[in-house]
DNA sequence: GCCAACGTTGGC
DNA sequence: GCCAACGTTGGC
């Protein structure tokens, strides 16, 4: 079992707007980036927690946890001309970009902002903080994971 | 295959 | 809104 971070900007799709999702579960659609294509593609399986992060907003932040419900298949809006993410060198015989559904498991009563996550040495390794790093899904460690839980019940 | 120009991300 | 850090593109 791997552990996640997946960053939305709330402005665009919140946490609330996952929770207010059918079945609070939602494809993550638009991922434009290979390497984290190659990790939802590859690496992420169905029952891996994922941290749910709200990025370029005014407190970053990670919000709540998820669970991936839906192996690496297809992203459709690839092949929608009207989509903002369509992409026309990606083909239906053979899709360039791949996405998996994630599913809410818990709403942080208290989100850890990066800020705290950043005073922590304990956290210092983990991609969300090392710098210019600007992936939208990346892996995180299981005790990195567990220590950002243990932060939201503070 | 190099590299400059350009676009995007995201913290601040 | 600024700017640093990348990823991508395209000329050569």
């Amino acid at each position: 079992m791997k552990y996640w971070l997946v960053k939305s900007e709330p402005e665009i799709f919140s946490i609330n707007d996952l929770e207010k999702s059918k079945n609070k579960t939602t494809c993550w659609d638009g991922v434009r980036n290979y390497q984290a294509r190659n990790y939802m593609r590859d690496e992420m399986k169905i029952g891996d927690p994922v941290l749910f992060y709200h990025s370029n907003c005014e407190v970053p932040a990670v919000v709540g946890v998820c669970e991936v419900v839906k192996e690496g298949y297809p992203d459709f809006t690839a092949f929608d001309p009207k989509d903002v993410h369509y992409d026309p060198k990606s083909k239906k015989e053979e899709p360039t970009w791949v996405m998996a559904d994630i599913k809410l498991v818990k709403k942080f009563s208290k989100p850890v902002t990066l800020n705290e996550i950043k005073s922590k040495r304990s956290l210092c390794k983990i991609p969300l903080v090392q710098m210019g790093n600007r992936l939208s899904v990346m892996p995180v460690g299981k005790e990195e994971y567990e220590e950002i839980i243990s932060m939201s019940l503070l």
